[in-house]
DNA sequence: ATGAAAGCGCTAACAT
DNA sequence: ATGTTAGCGCTTTCAT
């Protein structure tokens, strides 16, 4: 076997290295580098020190995690950093993540079952002490059944198990009211004026679709309105695609509701492109609360979801679990609003 | 002492368990479980992972990572992760480490010296297999010092360091011609009949951003004009003021070239609030390749950086480094490319 | 206040 | 083909 590359030689420090130089025992060192709360004399625990620093030592955190059982590391499961939705929430984790002594590992998965189910397996084998899920949950009924099962192992650990929306499988969750979202989205084209109101779906393999949808049912019933339902799949096509459509509709409706922003984006230069006027002719309202709403013109108006503090938040309150510090199952639930901006205005006919 | 949380009691199952349920020594487990290429006996290979898979083993990652000196994680350091041309770049990234079987740690920087050295050290510390620096350089004295020292750890252990730009430490490299880069969006600008082409410059502690002065700089010589040069900072914001300080000028530029995608989209919002008409009045280029400058109107044309490419040849190099396949501390450059789109316009008069 | 020694869960010689 | 054993680098009883 040839040997993978010459150069490499110096070996690293180890805590024996310190301690001979120190002329203490690991013991000592180890206490003094750890910050144990083990008495040790001030002169020891400055001649460690210096030793420590003179041989440049830095502690495997490997090895300390596997006699601690403690990895400092989390997952993010998210389904694309790509997504500035995601890319939002990953930062929240992150920030706090770091601050608390954290790394965050992300995993995207696109969304698909099996992917995500190798992430969770993955994440377990590294002892991570925590997982946290973005996003709304999976109904697929054979990843349930094994993403459950290994979720039982982080809870034997005492790894908190964290959800952004409604999964089907026990966690603690930090989210926002997936059906006020939407139900408020439609109040405030209701409020313009419009009862004709189109409404763009998430996929319907996520429960946050189904929840929304609820949502926006709420809203057409209690003004006696039928719905008016558009598939999507909170990707830029979607919204593209429930443009074309609605073009080619001969009643078209007079708002519509994204039920995320990449879809009210695709839709937005769908309809601009066939020629539709926003919100000239059609009033356009988004979920979400990524800053490209905000550049495209007309600028969207959304109904703004706290993504960075729902990340943060979320880390927030694994450590605090983790600690013992918090028992309860429960759901915290973080507050959306509302961003007027042009893409929206009254009815007038 | 209070025990955290008392739910938790099973314990984890470890290759000992499956030893005595399969009725042989760890070792055998050990070699069919991490599928050693020593000989197994197929039937005692069965009983193996028929145990392993009653008892639901997983191998502790940690463990192996301790012994074998692989812990199958990579550090990824980028500014910001919520800035899409570097969740493009993670993407690639994690892409391909989720093929090869590592995990990626997100680490975000803002491009603070003393956050980044953190991280670097930290990933030191979990012994992770290579560490890709995205973004461009930072040209921090005490920064580089530290870092150089710390960096020297990661060869020690032939974990490869990978840079995305040009960094002032010794690392291997996948990389734009940044230089080239800007020259030939000035180039474009040329031939579309401008000459009086004012460049937005990125932050100047950022290594990339000299280089790609330079290539304006060229351009600029090369018809005998002179430089127009707007301070920018490689966010959204130095792009609007850019945009204010054109406006006010009493001779303008006929052509803007932003030197990344978010200047450029602050510009153009700038320019346009200001009663500027894109392409009309000036014309305007960036470099980049994240899609919101697609959206935005008029959408912007643009040099195109193959982000996703960048990460992910990045991450196969540093895996072919690191079997021992690819000694070269060479770089590896990727072409850039144009899109044209509205935003520019030959000059008229 | 310090040290010795027993693990944490695994792999990799080195026997047999 | 299988087993024994010595680590990997640390923390943590348990002595002293």
């Amino acid at each position: 076997m040839t040997k993978s590359s010459g150069r490499a030689s110096k070996r690293r420090t180890k805590i024996n290295d310190v301690a001979k130089r120190a002329g203490v025992s690991i013991s000592t060192v180890s206490r003094v580098i750890s910050n144990s709360t083990h008495p040790v004399n001030d002169q020891t625990r400055e001649r460690v020190l210096r030793a420590a620093h003179e041989l440049d030592y830095a502690p495997s955190a490997l090895a300390k995690a596997m006699v601690t059982k403690k990895s400092f590391m989390v997952g993010v499961i998210v389904g694309d950093t790509m997504d500035p939705f995601f890319a939002a929430i990953v930062r929240g984790v992150e920030d706090v993540g770091r601050e608390k002594g954290f790394l965050v590992i992300v995993a995207n998965s696109d969304r698909k079952p099996d992917l995500e189910y190798q992430y969770i397996k993955t994440l377990n084998d590294y002892q991570a002490d925590g997982i946290i899920f973005a996003g709304g949950g999976l109904k697929d009924e054979e990843y349930l059944e094994n993403v459950t099962k290994t979720l039982e192992k982080f809870q034997n650990r005492d790894a908190p198990v964290m959800t952004l929306g409604n999964h089907l499988f026990p966690s603690y969750g930090v989210m926002v009211d997936n059906e006020m979202i939407i139900y408020d989205a439609a109040q405030y084209l209701i409020k313009l004026g419009h009862r004709k109101i189109g409404y763009i779906t998430g996929p319907d393999n996520i429960t946050t679709s189904e929840l929304r949808l609820v949502g926006y049912s709420r809203a057409m019933q209690e003004i006696g309105e039928k719905e008016w339902i558009f598939a999507g799949d909170y990707m830029y096509d979607g919204g593209l695609h429930a443009a074309e459509e609605i073009v080619a509709l001969n009643e078209k409706p007079t708002a519509i509701l994204a039920s995320n922003d990449r879809m009210a984006i695709g839709c937005a230069v769908g309809l601009k492109k066939l020629g539709v006027r926003i919100p000239a002719d059609i009033s356009l309202i988004s979920v979400g609360g990524i800053t490209s709403t905000e550049f495209i013109s007309p600028p969207i108006t959304s109904i703004y979801l706290p993504l960075y503090d729902l990340g943060a938040e979320a880390m927030r309150k694994l450590i605090r679990i983790r600690e013992g510090k918090e028992e309860r199952l429960g759901k915290t639930i973080l507050k959306h609003g509302l961003v007027e901006r042009a893409s929206t205005a009254p009815l007038n006919n």
